[in-house]
DNA sequence: CTATTTTACGCAAACGATACCGGCATAAAT
DNA sequence: ATTTATGCCGGTATCGTTTGCGTAAAATAG
C-alpha cells in the first residue's frame, strides 16, 4: 500500500495551468495575477496539497533531519537530551532520526554511516563506550557532515562540543564525601578512553589530593562496556570488597552503573550508607525514591539536548564554514540526600 | 556547509560511461559486461559511493522510514518500545522519526500531520490523553497511511493493534490487593478516553465484583493529562485521603502516576504498605529498589515495539492491501514486592 | 558472405518541485 | 504606426536514480 498525495502537477492539470505557475502562485510570486493565485491556493488548500519534503530534499541537497546517535535510546539521561534536541528540531522544522550505538563500536560505525548515507543535514553524537578510534566520525567530518560532539566529546578541536562539568561535578561528590566522612572512596567509572570518564576521574583525584587523601590507584574501576548489562558491575564491586581495603563509599559515574552498585548492596547485605555510601549521576527522576534517597549528581540533559541541536540547526543553515567553535560546558547538579550521610543508618 | 557526496553521475564521468550504465553495473545487470561491474564496482568502493536515498524516495515513491509518534519520549515504557521499534527498522532498512504528543491534542494532531508531510511509510501512533476525537487519525489512514495502532490503541476496526492485557494486568493486581487483605483499594487511571484506561478500569471493578468487594464509584480517579505534572496527580491524592472512607490501597495505572503517589505518600509521611498499598503499571528497572520495593504491572515495551514495527512493514511492503488486521494483545508480569504486603511494615 | 541474434552500452523519461529564460498579449510611449 | 514596457504565464533544465527502448558492434547461424 502506497500513501499518495497530491503534487503541484496534479493542481496543474486540474486548473490549466502549468507547475511553473501553480508553483510560484503557491510561493507567492509577483508574476503571478491575483486571481489566479486565489484559484491555486483555494484549490490546493481544498485538497490538501503539501509540498513534498522528498523533491524538495533532492532539489536544495538537504533533507531538513539531523541525526543522532546515543548508546542507548532507554536510558534517562539520553531520553532526556533527545527530548531537548527534538523539541528544538521541531521548532526549526527539523526532523529527528534516532540511532544507537548499544555502547558497541562496530554498531557506531555503521550507525553513522547508515545516517550519513540517509542524507540527513547533520548528526549529534555521543560516542560508544568502546569508542578510542574516531577515525570514521572525522572523516565523516573531514567531508563536510556538520556535526556536533556531545556528552561524550572527542577531543578534536574545530567541532562543536555540548557537554557537562565533568571535573567539577566529580570533584565536588568526593568532596561532599568527604565532607561527611568517608575516607576510602572508590570510583566505578565508565570505559576509560570516554571524555568523560577522564574528566570524573581528574575530578575525584583531585578532590581527593585537595582533602590530603592519599589516592588509592586500586580504587578507580572501569567499566569497560559502560555497565550495561549487571555483570560488569557486579565482578568490579566483588573485586573492591575482596581487596585489602574495602571502600567505604562510592562514586557511581553512569545512571546503569549507580542501580547496578545499589542493587549489588542490597543483595550482598551492604547497608548504604552506613557501610558503604553512594553517590551517582543519574538522571532519573525518581532516585529521592529510593532506599535510602539516593545522592545524585543531575546532568541537565534537556538543556544539553537543546544547545545542541542549536548549534548544529545554526551550523547547518550557516552560508559560510564555521569558523568559531564553541565548547559548551554545562554545570551539574549536586541533590544530596540520604545514601552519602555516614552518620545516618537505613530508616 | 554542505555535504557532498558522489553520485553515479561521478562515476560515469570519471570511467567515460553513461549513468545508466554505472546504475546498472551496481545492480549487478546481466546486460554489462564482467570487465565493466568490475571497473564501476572498484571505482565505487574506493570513493564510498552511496546511493542517494531522497533520490530513491523520489522514484520509488517510498521513503524507507516510519514515524513514531508517542506521547513522551523520556518514559521508560515509550523509550523501551522505541528501543524495540528501532531495532526491527535496523534490520529492514527502515530508519525511525520520532514525534512527541507531550500528552496534547494539538500537539498530536500537528505531529501526526508532520510525520505524514515528511512521508514517512508508515506511522506507529499511540495517543495522548487528550485525544477523543480520531479523525485527524482517521483521515490519514483513509488516504492510505501505513499505521499501527500502539499501546493506547483506537477502536476502529480495520487497523493493526498491538497492546497489552490491560484488563488481565488490572485485574490481576486488585486480585493481588484483596489477597493480600486489602479491602478498599483506589484505581488512579490516565485519561478517562484512552483505551487503557477503560480495559484497566474494567479489570479493576471485575476483580472487585468477583471477590464480592462492591465498587465505590468514588474510588476511581482519572488523569486527564496522563498524570505528567506532579500536581496533578497530588490533587486526586488529597481529594482520596480527605474522603470519607480513605483508600488502603492504590492501583497506579502509569508510571508517573505511580512515582508520584509514592513521592505524595512519602511527602504526607503515609507508610507504604502499611497505611497504603501500592501497586503501579512501572516499566522503570529498578523499582525494586525503591522503598519499599515495588510491586509493579511490567508490559513487555521492548517487544510490542518490535512486533508493532514489524505489522507495519510487513504492511508497507505488501503489494496487496491489508484484509486481515491483527490485534495482538500481550500478556503482562506482575511483579510482587514489599509495597503490596500490608503485613509488612517499611523495612 | 549475408542474415540474424546476442552483447553491451547509451539515450531519455520519470519521480516533484523550483528557477531561469523566454514569449505573448495588452497598454503606454515615442 | 512602431517600439517599448509590463504583466502574466509556459517551457525546460535540474537534483540522483532507475528503466524501457534503441542501436552499434560483435558473434553466431544459415
Amino acid at each position: 500500500m502506497k500513501f499518495e498525495a497530491i503534487t503541484i502537477k496534479d493542481i496543474a492539470k486540474a486548473l490549466g495551468l502549468s507547475t511553473s505557475t501553480v508553483s510560484r502562485a503557491l510561493r507567492d510570486s509577483y508574476e503571478i495575477s491575483p486571481e489566479t493565485k486565489e484559484r491555486v491556493i483555494e484549490y490546493a488548500k481544498q485538497n490538501n496539497y503539501r509540498p513534498n519534503p522528498i523533491a524538495l530534499s533532492l532539489k536544495e541537497k538537504r533533507s531538513s533531519s539531523i541525526g543522532v546517535l546515543v548508546c542507548e535510546i532507554a536510558n534517562s539521561f539520553f531520553s532526556q537530551a533527545i527530548n531537548g534536541i527534538e523539541s528544538v528540531a521541531q521548532e526549526k522544522g527539523y526532523n529527528v532520526i534516532i540511532a544507537q550505538s548499544k555502547e558497541d563500536f562496530e554498531k557506531e560505525v555503521s550507525s553513522i554511516q547508515y545516517l550519513a548515507s540517509r542524507s540527513v543535514d547533520g548528526i549529534i553524537f555521543s560516542v560508544s563506550a568502546e569508542t578510542s578510534d574516531f577515525s570514521h566520525i572525522q572523516q565523516l567530518y573531514a567531508r563536510g557532515m556538520n556535526m556536533v560532539s556531545f556528552d561524550r566529546v572527542v577531543d578534536f578541536p574545530d567541532i562543536h562540543k555540548v557537554s557537562v562539568d565533568n571535573y567539577k561535578a566529580a570533584y565536588e561528590a568526593t568532596a561532599h564525601f568527604i565532607k561527611n566522612g568517608f575516607t576510602n572512596i572508590a570510583c566505578i567509572a565508565n570505559a576509560a578512553f570516554l571524555s568523560i570518564t577522564k574528566e570524573r576521574v581528574e575530578g575525584y583525584t583531585a578532590a581527593l589530593k585537595d582533602h590530603n587523601i592519599k589516592l588509592n590507584p586500586d580504587n578507580i574501576f572501569y567499566c569497560l562496556h559502560g555497565g550495561l548489562n549487571y555483570e560488569e558491575v557486579e565482578q568490579i564491586m566483588s573485586k573492591a570488597m575482596n581487596g585489602k581495603k574495602k571502600p567505604d563509599a562510592i562514586l557511581a559515574c553512569s545512571d546503569k552503573i549507580t542501580t547496578s552498585v545499589m542493587r549489588y548492596c542490597q543483595q550482598e547485605k551492604i547497608d548504604i550508607p552506613s557501610k558503604m555510601g553512594l553517590v551517582g549521576f543519574s538522571n532519573l527522576d525518581l532516585t529521592d525514591l529510593l532506599a535510602p534517597s539516593l545522592t545524585v549528581v543531575r546532568q541537565p540533559a534537556y538543556e544539553m539536548g537543546r544547545i545542541a541541536a542549536e548549534l548544529l540547526i545554526k551550523q547547518i543553515e550557516s552560508k559560510r564554514p564555521t569558523t568559531a567553535f564553541e565548547d559548551v560546558v554545562i554545570a551539574t547538579e549536586l541533590h544530596q540526600r540520604a545514601s552519602s550521610e555516614k552518620t545516618k543508618t537505613r530508616p
